[in-house]
DNA sequence: ACACTTTCCACAATCGTTTGCGGAATCGTT
DNA sequence: AACGATTCCGCAAACGATTGTGGAAAGTGT
């Protein structure tokens, strides 16, 4: 790493003072015409690129928002990611983004990572683990902007992005039993997220209103795409659905190959309805309907409402924001 | 952002010079046992966390390395990020992920934000309508190492991981005439993009090389998933194959869900393969095989080749690293 | 008791930029 | 010609941490 050119070089060779090239350099009006054009002039000739460490730390800020999520899977992460850089870059802040892999310690490890480097703000979707928010209240005492998305604990007191999951589910149910499902199967995701519990609550208190007597239903968690596969297929003998609701794409990529590959004729007729980003039910050539859980959408708001509580000093508004999932959409129309 | 406790409050308090404090936090030897112990607790008393910008500007180096990517679609980069983050993070780098958007005015924004930055490396897959590498040179004078993986573009002269495009392609031309069929189409990525040319080439001659006589091929780019499906079914009707090649996961993506509405027999049966990562051919019922374009292994491959460049003091070696992708993996067994 | 290590810590410079303040030159006005 | 207003720029102190050097106190050996 060799040595790069500074502004005193730059002002050393233009027989200036450093302030004076620092002032020029940013347009400032005390400086002339003539003396601003030199140096730039010298400055693209000499490749001089600003430090931004010794900026940023002389303003104490570096325009730095920090996404954690527990992993940039193919599911979901994506658009959320592209929700939340748009209007990130909108608003002339740099993105960084951590993955706490689902583990606590290392959530943790990135929240200091977030202190140390003092970015303005933090957008973070909890690991499985994370059960209190001590770690998030630290950064929050060094004034630290959060906004918490997604998935979250049951007690928490800071500004929330995310759907109503419950009534989600609900809304599923209310679908299939709409298309004449009386046996329902519910597949949700790992037992430790809170997504998943909220869901399979709805689906459940759903399915107790909804079902008609003779109906039944059973709810199972999978703790990732293949188990979901594998629960299912061993699911299968004993309980065999007319209805199958999947709380989000992972589990709906473990069930759809499963379903297709059960030679049953009540596996290809059984009604699938699930919670989706949206771009995995078109993949799959059966009829397939799915609640819009829209993470681009989710993603711009979420940016959005730290945003908004930077504005306000870091006085942020402590009411949830709950993006309405769109209704119910069809993939075949 | 209020004001934070500094080594200076820690050393006023205690009584001692910053000089003392620092040593004592980092466990240098000059620091008796006793003071550092006091020094320790009342920095965690103190809620003290360093200011990551001043420590690295005052050792001009931040252990970071800057990644560089079109845009984190579902397909293939979330495999990249994780093989990239493990391998970083095993060797105490910080990893910053950037994207181009496809665009090479981003692109060029991006490195320079990573010269201001004074990130250690770069890793980056160059977006379609970059042609020449200026702004990558630009950041190699400047001492920051340099990989690209993936996407590259002809003449390149910096250190590149990737697969054999043409011989991928070639390989997969084998297996469908070995399959016995004769009429291929491949689809390929955007135009613009070097491995869709690669492909293509690969493809065609493979075609000429292997298909009998009488056997035809065509080949057709497709700008992103729906318009692999959209010229698949415009195409359908002039030419109707008995084998296609697709030559990415977005393609695929686009193939299967047409190629099963096609209500056709030849559609039916008609052999598929793919260049993949290798999670999307596992969704879909059809048989399918593919060629696996090991994203995770590119991944740790990118990070391994810039660490070591880093090693070697940015004189990093000329040669391209090719991952081997595996011969012929089929789905279901 | 003397010289000689160790042990432990303070001083001050430094990384590269930014910025409040002050001041010299130039200009315009009466 | 005198005087206030502009215009343009330098001085020096920050931001918060790290580090080479120097040196006082304490311990060791003879």
């Amino acid at each position: 790493m060799q040595k790069r050119t500074t502004i005193k070089d730059l002002s050393r060779i233009l027989g200036v003072s450093p302030s004076t090239v620092s002032r020029a350099l940013h347009d400032h009006p005390d400086i002339g015409k003539a003396l601003k054009q030199k140096v730039r002039e010298l400055a693209t000739a000499l490749h001089y690129y600003p430090n931004a460490m010794a900026s940023q730390l002389r303003q104490s800020d570096n325009k730095t928002l920090a996404l954690i999520i527990p992993e940039i899977t193919m599911f979901f992460f994506p658009s959320v990611i592209e929700g939340i850089t748009q209007k990130v870059r909108e608003h002339g802040y740099q993105l960084m983004v951590l993955q706490s892999h689902e583990n606590l310690q290392q959530e943790i490890e990135n929240i200091k990572t977030c202190i140390n480097l003092r970015v303005n703000g933090i957008m973070i979707s909890l690991c499985r683990d994370t059960h209190q928010l001590d770690h998030l209240k630290e950064a929050a005492e060094m004034g630290i902007s959060i906004v918490i998305f997604d998935k979250t604990v049951p007690n928490n007191r800071f500004p929330f992005v995310g759907i109503d999951d419950k009534n989600a589910s609900q809304k599923a149910v209310s679908w299939l039993t709409f298309q004449g499902c009386t046996k329902l199967l519910g597949i949700f995701g790992h037992p430790h997220m809170s997504i998943s519990n909220q869901r399979r609550e709805g689906f459940e208190t759903a399915c107790m209103q909804l079902l008609p007597t003779g109906g039944a239903f059973k709810s199972v968690h999978a703790l990732n795409q293949a188990d979901a596969a594998h629960q299912l297929h061993a699911l299968w003998s004993q309980f065999e659905p007319d209805g199958i609701f999947c709380m989000s794409d992972e589990v709906l990529a473990g069930v759809m190959p499963t379903l297709s590959k059960i030679a049953d004729n009540q596996a290809k007729s059984s009604k699938v309805i699930g919670i989706s980003d949206g771009k995995l039910p078109f993949l799959f050539h059966e009829s397939l309907h799915f609640l819009h859980h829209d993470g681009f959408k989710i993603g711009t708001a979420t940016a959005q409402c730290l945003l908004n509580g930077l504005q306000m000093g870091g006085k942020s508004i402590d009411v949830p924001v709950i993006i309405q999932e769109t209704p119910i959409v069809g993939n075949r129309q």
